[in-house]
DNA sequence: CGTATTTAATTAATATATTAACTATTAATA
DNA sequence: TATTAATAGTTAATATATTAATTAAATACG
């Protein structure tokens, strides 16, 4: 073990962290014909009714050049639709469709369940302390540069 | 916001973290001509000398599949050559060739730079905690299932 | 008004991730 | 020993990420 142990970074741990909380998702957007990429977009369109695409890929943390396909798969799966804007030519939003807003009912549950079993095994404290350290790490905005 | 928010999900914070890290410390690695795989597998073998292709997937957290092109770039590169074990022909074992090795002197001081201006901005305890939450999440065995 | 600058979305090129299937080799076992 | 099962690496097909460049439209501004 080196000085610095790479196994232990904080990059590689939040990786290892995902790793082994997403697969069980995963598995639940598989059986609905979901990517994962696909259900974070549908996931957000359920609170938004009309998003553009540039908030969509702000929200999903999906960068622009592949939501752009992911958008064309859904759109042409019938989940969605695009619909340019009057006021601004640049824009396009995105909406759900009836399809679309129906797969609401049959994935959250298994999902919300999925993720309940995950918080109840962490103290309530922990859980708290655990998810602002990451928000404080989401606004260090001087790493950035 | 909803009962649930989404983007305070643990799944999405932990992007979302990452998202912030990253960026800064892919700038390094492309200054010197490398992707972040390519560094990760470097960062291993500067650990270990030879290693099996398996246990260089479970180190670095890059799927096999995925593990087997970026291999064949970096030897593409010079940066490492391929050694099938006498004992068990299944094996491949990996190395970093002089060129591979030498990198570290030049990468490696960057990096730790940046990842200490990281670690500095949480107080030790917070970074402590902060690194066993997660540690917590990658040994919950029974979500895999 | 006309030109330069910015912005939103997209395209392009390459690299990587995901899932399933496949090959070669080794280990297990009847 | 012959057959079966397990293992390590690889290939294949498709989806997504990364980075840079491009297009169309809107804004700023002399």
């Amino acid at each position: 073990m080196a000085i610095q142990d790479f196994s232990r970074s904080l990059p590689m741990m939040l990786y290892q962290a995902l790793d082994v909380l997403l697969p069980k998702f995963r598995r639940i957007f598989n059986e609905h014909g979901l990517t994962e990429q696909q259900w974070r977009i549908l996931r957000v369109l359920w609170e938004h009714k009309k998003i553009a695409l540039g908030k969509l890929s702000d929200l999903t943390l999906i960068p622009s050049p592949s939501l752009v396909g992911i958008v064309d798969r859904l759109e042409f799966s019938g989940f969605i639709t695009r619909d340019r804007s009057k006021k601004d030519r640049r824009v396009v939003y995105v909406l759900a469709t009836k399809k679309g807003r129906e797969m609401e009912k049959k994935v959250m549950p298994r999902v919300l369940d999925t993720y309940n079993e995950i918080r109840e095994s962490f103290e309530p404290d922990e859980w708290d302390q655990l998810i602002d350290s990451l928000k404080k790490i989401t606004v260090m905005e001087e790493l950035k540069r």
